[in-house]
DNA sequence: CCAGGTTCGTGAAATTCTTCACAAGTCGGC
DNA sequence: GCCGACTTGTGAAGAATTTCACGAACCTGG
C-alpha cells in the first residue's frame, strides 16, 4: 500500500455495446486504490456466475453477494464506462471481459518464480494463475538438488541462469518465494534482468526502484488481521449488552 | 505494496482500544481499518529490527523503510497510546510488544487447517505462523490416502473428526485451502463447530453468519493487481514525453 | 402507448482517511 | 541551567472514498 496511488489512465478497449447513444469510451480517469482491488472481487465472482449459466446481473445482486453497497458496486463498475443497462443489469461475459482488460489479464503474463520450497511448489502447481492469464515459464532455485526437477508445468532452473531467460523471454512479472534472508538478494537480481512486477511472499520490506511494482503478500499478516477481527467481533458482542 | 486493502470488506465494526498513559491499557477507540492492516507491517519491520538488535527507532524511519509518511505512522502508533518519546522516538521492544496486543497476537491461537492439497501442506510447514503466535493443532482432509500423514507440526485427520476436535481443543481459527467446490460445505461445517474467524483461500465468496468471521485470501487478485499497477505504470511512464 | 416495477449512472452530501504544521517534551554539550 | 537539534502527538485542513438519492432508461403486461 504505501504511499501507491498513481495516475491510471483508463483508455481501453472501445467496445460501445449500446448503439443508438453516444459512444461515452471512458478515458483518462485514475481508478482509486480500493475500487482496484474490489474489481478483482468483482471479476472472481463474475466468473463463478458465468460458468453457473448466469448471464446477467444488477448491482444489488452482486452487492449482496460480496456485501458491498449497491451504489458502491455501480459507482465501480461505472468506472470502466457504461456498461450497465437501466431496468436489466449489467451482462456478465461483456462485463467480465471489460474487468480483464482494466486490470490487464486481458492477454498473458508470463511469470517465472524463484524460490521453490514447499509455498513456491504449491503456487507453481496452483491453476488459478494461469486460469486467470498467468502463465509460469520457468523457475528458480538455488539447491542443486532441486534442478531439473519438474513443478507443475516447469522444470526448476539454477538461479545463475535466471537472467539470461528473463531477458531472452521477456518475463514481465516474477513471484518470489525464498526465505526472508535471500530476497533482499533475489529482488535485486530480478530488478537487474529488468522485471516489471515482482510479488514477494516473504515478510520483508523491500525499497523500491522506479519502474519496477514491488507488492507484497504477507500470509501471516492476513491471520493478524482474522484475529484483530474476532477480537473485536467478541468484544463488540459483550459490550452490546 | 501489497495486500492493500482487506480482501473481504467485512461488516465495518468497531474496536475500541484505549490509550491511557502507562505500558498497557487501552480503551473506546475505533482503529480506522486501513490502519489496522499497517500495524502488521509496523509488527513485521519492528521484529525485524529487534532481531537486528536496534531498540528504538524514529517515526521518520520507519516511515522511510516502509514507503509512508511519517506524520502517518505517527497517527496510527499513537493509536495504541502514547509509547512515542519526543526526541527520542520508538522503543522497539515495547511497541512490538504493544502491537501484538492491538492485533490480538499477545496469546496463543488454536488454529487447524482443512485441505492438505500443495497449498495446504506449504501453509502447515511454515514457521511464520507460529512465529506470529498461531499454532496448527490438526489439520484435515477427505482423502483416504492423506489420512495420518505428518506434515509440519501435525497429523492429517479425517474431516469427519473436525467437529469433536475443534470443539475438545477450542480451536478458534481456521484456514481452509480446500477445492472451490467444497469450500461452501466445509465453512459450514467449521460454522457448526463453533469456528469464530476462517480465512479461506479459495476464490469463492461467502455469505457470513453473525459471530463469525471470515476473510478470504485471493492469490490470484494480488497477481491481478500487480498487473494493474505494471500496466499502469508503463502508461503514465510514456504519457511523460 | 401507458403504467408500474426495475435498475443504472452520477451530482452532491456525508464520511473516512491522510497530511500539515506546530506546541511541547527530551537529550547532549557546555 | 540553557541552547539547539530532534521527535512525538494532535488539532485542523485537505483529500479521498463511500453513500445518498434521484432522473432517465428499460422491460412487461395491459
Amino acid at each position: 500500500m504505501a504511499g501507491c496511488r498513481l495516475p491510471a489512465p483508463e483508455g481501453t478497449a472501445t467496445q460501445t455495446i449500446r448503439a443508438g447513444k453516444g459512444p461515452l469510451t471512458n478515458s483518462n480517469l485514475t481508478i482509486p486504490e480500493p475500487t482496484v482491488w474490489r474489481l478483482s472481487l468483482y471479476l472472481r465472482h463474475l466468473q463463478q456466475l458465468s460458468a453457473q449459466g448466469i448471464d446477467k446481473v444488477s448491482s444489488a445482486q452482486l452487492a449482496g453477494e460480496l456485501q458491498l453497497g449497491s451504489a458502491q458496486v455501480r459507482r465501480d463498475l461505472a468506472i470502466l464506462g457504461q456498461f450497465g443497462r437501466p431496468g436489466i443489469g449489467y451482462r456478465v461475459k461483456p462485463l467480465i471481459h471489460q474487468l480483464r482488460s482494466a486490470l490487464g489479464t486481458d492477454r498473458t503474463w508470463k511469470v517465472i518464480l524463484v524460490g521453490v520450497g514447499p509455498l513456491g511448489g504449491a503456487l507453481l502447481r496452483d491453476e488459478v494463475f494461469s486460469r486467470e492469464g498467468f502463465k509460469f515459464v520457468s523457475a528458480f532455485d538455488i539447491q542443486k538438488a532441486k534442478i531439473g526437477k519438474r513443478v507443475g508445468a516447469v522444470t526448476v532452473r539454477h538461479i545463475d541462469k535466471l537472467a539470461a531467460i528473463v531477458k531472452r523471454q521477456k518475463v514481465e512479472l516474477a513471484m518470489v518465494t525464498v526465505p526472508a534472508t535471500a530476497v533482499k538478494e533475489v529482488v535485486e537480481r530480478l530488478i537487474q534482468a529488468g522485471m516489471k512486477g515482482i510479488l514477494n511472499f516473504a515478510p520483508v520490506a523491500i525499497n523500491p526502484r522506479p519502474g519496477v511494482t514491488i507488492n507484497q503478500v504477507d500470509l501471516a499478516a492476513h491471520l493478524e488481521q482474522l484475529s484483530f477481527q474476532v477480537i473485536r467481533a467478541a468484544r463488540t458482542n459483550s459490550q452490546r449488552r
